[in-house]
RNA sequence: UGGGCUAUGGCCAAGUGGUUAAGGCAUCGGACUUUGACUCCGUGACCGAAGGUUCGACUCCUUCUAGCCCAACCA
């Protein structure tokens, strides 16, 4: 992404740094547990990591956290590269935290060497009982006196498998009274044997995040570890690390509030849970806020970025309303997008005057707003298809600006029309309207005696292509009552297929935009054949029409 | 209950002792219009509450209230 002017107490923070003479550059990193799928909320962090590092010379790091094997997995870490890469967030080294798991082990064994560092064998509901909670202070583990010596040997038995799996840990030795539970003797490193994506079996110990984060921080030489505020009372226990651990290089953490959707599913559980019972497509559904499915939706990128920017950077924490991201949407794609017409919900419509058989095909721009876009020639003939919803049998108001009985309205690009009959079937529906043009009033031509009551968009009757459009709408209703469990809060109607027409000249391939006149952005799905494109509203053009509640 | 953080209009958010308290989104009006789009205009705040300090407080102090996070051998 493109360098961006930024403002927020963390840029205010680094630049001190950098009159100070502290740092000359900035160098972050986003660290992600490959065991799940980025989604909007984490670009907060992947931007702000980035935009900090290359707004004051410096470089980003991507690394993978993958200090628990049991709940990670290879195959995160390609969609989550690949979501950060579409963000448009370079990283200048791929890393991983398991790249330190020796010097990781030094830092503890120093540790242990030190006297600040003790092997427990107590149980894991036991350390959780000597640990107290908010109102019992801990007490020491009966084990928290062994001597160095005997702390050094057990460590190194740990590490050469010698126990087994849950039967010991590493803790830092701190304060075991402390108000702030992070630091009541923290577990380092836990005995787990499980296959390791990049160590394989070769460590039978791991290290825990408080102890890892930090060391992984100080190696790489990053001068600003930037996270969400849930990590604010780990801050002590980070610096705790970097000290006696006697790294050369001092990371600092500072914590900025997330962000949170209004609305949005985010909950791996609770997606998870959507794509086992077939709610949504899959992890990249257009109804998600996931970046492979923001992605899928056609959102682009920058819109993304400069929501992302434009929220600033507070500590509080608040409920942003998608709406706010659709803004940025619209106003990327306004001048990028070619503009087509479309007809999702057909109604044949007759020109009785207009003889058959004929075809004549008619200037239109691409973009009205942006002439580099050119110039096509859609097709208009006889029988034509608009939309449903700009029929209406009687005008109701002088607010209606579509077609009616008697009333004339201009196709776009084509000729005004005047509906004078309705067909039905024998249940009252609308079969066909049947109307009449005016050769006078043919666009282009300069016509200007009488305005038209409105104008409408149309589809050349039998030329042109079939589609399917998908429209999204809330996964979830009621999404803030908690007395309602998830699962029968689903919309049952989030996603709206409709089968319809579009201009047949267009060029379908995966992803790209177009603006559907009069309706809204949308981009082609990956569901796309050759026989059925499939259209994904991004989302809908601003609507001030209102219909009347009768 | 102990610790940490937060609190500005429907939503997001600037603002760090003196300004008519920025801006964006949304809303509602209006102008324009071959997209009811775009664009352009207009539209709303006694700054969580109560006290205090001060010539003067959203900004400082005190107390209170509400929300979020922490008691994984998760990150």
């Amino acid at each position: 992404m493109k360098k961006m002017e930024i403002n927020h107490f963390i840029n205010t923070i680094i630049e001190e740094d950098i009159k100070s003479g502290k740092h000359s550059k900035v160098i972050t990193r986003f660290p992600p547990e490959p065991s799940g799928s980025l989604h909007l909320g984490h670009a907060r962090a992947i931007i702000t990591n980035y935009t900090m590092a290359i707004n004051h010379n410096g470089y980003f790091n991507l690394r993978f956290d993958d200090t628990n094997p049991v709940k990670e997995d290879a195959a995160f870490v390609e969609t989550i590269k690949k979501d950060i890469e579409w963000l448009g967030c370079h990283w200048e080294n791929l890393l991983f935290a398991s790249d330190y798991f020796n010097e990781m082990y030094e830092r503890a064994l120093l540790l242990v060497r030190k006297g600040m560092a003790y092997v427990d064998d107590l149980s894991a509901d036991e350390i959780t009982e000597y640990r107290g909670d908010f109102t019992t202070l801990g007490k020491p583990s009966p084990y928290s006196g062994r001597t160095i010596e005997e702390n050094e040997e057990l460590f190194i038995g740990m590490k050469k498998g010698k126990y087994k799996d849950g039967s010991r840990v590493l803790r830092a030795k701190i304060d075991v009274t402390s108000p702030n539970m992070n630091m009541r003797d923290p577990i380092i490193y836990r005995i787990q044997r499980a296959h390791h994506q990049n160590t394989g079996d070769e460590w039978c110990i791991y290290p825990m995040y408080d102890f890892a984060h930090p060391i992984e921080d100080a190696i790489e030489g990053i001068t600003h570890s930037l996270c969400s505020l849930e990590f604010e009372d780990h801050r002590p226990l980070y610096d705790w690390v970097v000290k006696h651990c006697e790294m050369p290089e001092i990371p600092r953490q500072i914590e900025f509030g997330k962000l949170k959707i209004a609305g949005a599913v985010i909950g791996k559980r609770h997606i998870k849970q959507l794509v086992d019972n077939n709610v949504v497509m899959g992890w990249d559904d257009p109804r998600l806020i996931t970046l492979s499915g923001l992605r899928r939706r056609g959102i682009p990128s920058q819109s993304i970025q400069n929501f992302i920017i434009s929220l600033g950077l507070p500590k509080s924490q608040g409920d942003t309303e998608l709406d706010m991201l659709y803004t940025f949407v619209r106003d990327h794609l306004k001048l990028e997008s070619p503009r087509v017409n479309a007809v999702l919900d057909p109604l044949k419509l007759v020109i009785t005057n207009y003889p058959e058989g004929e075809v004549e095909y008619l200037d239109a721009e691409n973009n009205r707003e942006n002439e580099a876009l050119g110039t096509r020639k859609i097709p208009f003939s006889r029988e034509v298809y608009i939309e449903r919803e700009d029929f209406i049998e009687v005008k109701p108001n002088k607010k209606w600006k579509r077609l009616a009985l008697d009333i004339e309205v201009r196709l776009m690009h084509a000729y005004f029309v005047k509906a004078n009959k309705i067909i039905k079937d024998e249940d009252g529906n609308i079969l066909e309207v049947h109307c009449t043009y005016d050769k006078e009033t043919k666009s282009g031509s300069g016509f200007t005696d009488r305005k038209p009551n409105g104008n409408i968009h149309y589809v050349d009757g039998s030329i042109n292509r079939k589609a399917e459009f998908r429209l999204f709408e809330d996964l979830v209703l009621d999404f803030e009552n908690k007395d309602i469990p998830f699962i029968d809060k689903i919309n049952p109607d989030s996603l709206i297929i409709k089968n319809g027409y579009i201009e047949e000249s267009i060029n379908i391939k995966e992803g790209s935009h177009y603006q559907l006149t009069r309706n809204g952005y949308y981009s082609v799905d990956k569901d796309t054949t050759e026989a059925l494109p499939v259209f994904n509203r991004t989302v809908s053009l601003r609507s001030s029409f209102k219909p009347k509640a009768k």
